[in-house]
DNA sequence: AGCGGATATTTGAAGCTTAAAATAATTTCC
DNA sequence: GGAAATTATTTTAAGCTTCAAATATCCGCT
């Protein structure tokens, strides 16, 4: 694992002046980020599996369910699907569909924006809060469990590091936009 | 919310040793590993939506067929599909049918395996390599653009935390398995 | 007032994904 | 050799997800 970082490293620093210039005949060596990013997703993988399955298991919910009303329940007063949709990073139409189901089982209420009338503001019920809690309780346990063996150092340094990824990515994403 | 999880944390210093004890009446907070995941599938999301959106864009394919074929591109002489489904982490039956349509558009063979007539054994076709080469040349750019802003020093230990948040999450999902 | 562009949501078509049940072939163990 | 357990895959039903097109409403501008 460590030798081929440092076989790379030596490489890039050998030939400093080069490394730009011949971008286009000999295309830079991007294999260490791609690990980088397989790794990440593996461990998302994982730990979202598992968490869907005891979802599942335990709460007979799914994750897109639970997901939803995580959001839901840090918006007391009810929040419109545009902005649930921005903060879930899924689409519009998604949400449509979503939202139904939970309406259906009475665990959402759905009414029309008083100031606009385009949008829909959505927010748990009673029973939709008050489910969503103890799943949410139960959640928070599964989570830690996953994450045990990292010691609170190496969580702060994960942390910082993931949000210095985050800021890269949002940059390569959105970098030339507004 | 967050005035909760300061007087909680307040309280697990002042009473160290309390703390196994009181698990049950006062169950500890594990707000931190909540962000931590939060912060770790966000990284994901937005990383994979914008190769997703690249894919369609620039090559008119999907995300999970592209997936299927770097597995495949791995193995020159084909894999099982308990095999790849073992590799993507997906169930069996999704492989059925996103196996039939790259078969069907002519990117993979697949043939019965001659040592146990169970499995099924895929592998690219010339054209389906030189379309995933390709794609596969212009995917590691746009990964690396995403992690760019990571130092080296930074790749390395995100690779070794991630590396270790993956046996941590293994020990919780599979701990008491054979 | 009303035109035109932007925003919020829904709809529709296609594909992805899962879990669970069904089918088929192999392996294990008497 | 054959019953029983295991393994590989497919099938089915339900739900999730996306993109693109359609609808409805709002906002800015003249």
């Amino acid at each position: 694992m460590a030798g081929q970082v440092q076989l790379q490293a030596q490489h890039l620093e050998l030939l400093p002046l080069d490394a730009e210039t011949k971008a286009h005949e000999t295309p830079e060596d991007h294999r260490d980020e791609l690990r980088l990013w397989l790794r990440l997703l593996t461990c998302t993988t994982l730990i979202e599996g598992e968490i869907r399955k005891k979802l599942r298991d335990e709460f007979d919910v799914t994750l897109p369910r639970f997901d939803l009303m995580a959001q839901l329940d840090k918006a007391p007063d009810g929040m419109t699907l545009s902005e649930v949709s921005k903060r879930m990073m899924v689409s519009n139409g998604n949400l449509t569909g979503l939202v139904e189901r939970l309406v259906e089982s009475g665990h959402l209420d759905r009414r029309t924006s008083e100031t606009d009338r385009r949008a829909q503001v959505i927010s748990l019920t009673d029973l939709g809060r008050a489910e969503f809690r103890t799943m949410a309780s139960a959640h928070e346990g599964w989570i830690a469990a996953m994450f045990g063996d990292l010691s609170r150092r190496e969580s702060d340094d994960l942390m910082r590091l993931l949000a210095k990824t985050k800021l890269s990515a949002r940059r390569a994403v959105h970098g030339s936009e507004a």
